[in-house]
DNA sequence: GTGTATGCAAAACATTTGCAGGATG
DNA sequence: CATCCTGCAAATGTTTTGCATACAC
């Protein structure tokens, strides 16, 4: 995770206006538990920030990917956000549906996979969703499936 | 991979008509190699049909969903389909970038993967990405990276 | 013939772009 | 005060929906 003066000051470093738009977007994202959809980012930061547009946030999600803060990931529901992982080995993620926290996986199945040696492997995905403690507590609770 | 017929007598049996597009479609994911975009279809459809409306892709793409006889899976570039596995046994899959032509991976890392007992799991993804031999063999001869 | 599927048009939604005014460094 | 950023509006792209006509059964 990185802190909200950790992503201020890279801004600044590059050029970059520090507005009062990217700062409530960068405390957003610091702050953050889990992936965020930009209808996500621009609800959240309508509280804050009221007479927001929509085109702002797309433009600076956009900015803070390339300058490495964020990362997108595109899910069934469509494209989502959220601080770039940190951890400087590879690894994967457990998402929770419920609140969207993740946990990391360090295991890796490319090393368990046997590719032909013909098919040249560029990226791959692995992905695991369900329920965090927490959520499926609510979820039994709530007498949900 | 389902055939022409076996897809046309599914429709049929639900009570559902069976007209020119709806071959059209079945025939063209029959034979398609890899996953196709609602684009895809339209383009490919259009030569075989002329006068089709994307609305009329849309629509049966999720009839043929529902049918169970196409899938639906979520990529960077977009939504695309292709006709559902047949394997009966759980599997993942290579995907070539450049045809789009799918190799199943029997070996499925859940089996591996040491899941915390308060994470519940309800789906995963496993997705492995490159270049088939051919698709290969053609980057390498257009000097592509 | 009856009812479903299609095509058209328009709506709904997501995302991008041009431009003039406003805020930042 | 020069430039970059923002908000507005409009354009673009994707997917859905309403409705009259056409087609499958």
């Amino acid at each position: 995770m990185q802190t909200f003066d950790e992503i201020v000051t890279l801004m600044s470093a590059r050029g970059l206006r520090v507005t009062d738009q990217r700062k409530t977007l960068a405390k957003l994202f610091s702050e953050a538990i889990g992936y965020l959809s930009p209808k996500d980012v621009y609800d959240h930061m309508g509280k804050t920030y009221s007479g927001l547009s929509f085109d702002t946030v797309y433009r600076n999600l956009r900015v803070m990917e390339e300058l490495g803060v964020l990362e997108q990931v595109m899910f069934e529901e469509g494209v989502k956000f959220k601080i770039h992982c940190r951890e400087n080995d590879h690894h994967h993620h457990m998402i929770c549906l419920g609140c969207g926290k993740t946990y990391p996986i360090k295991f890796c199945p490319m090393d368990q996979t046997n590719v032909p040696t013909d098919f040249k492997v560029i990226r791959h995905k692995f992905e695991v969703f369900g329920h965090c403690k927490a959520c499926a507590e609510e979820e039994q609770v709530q007498g949900g499936e």
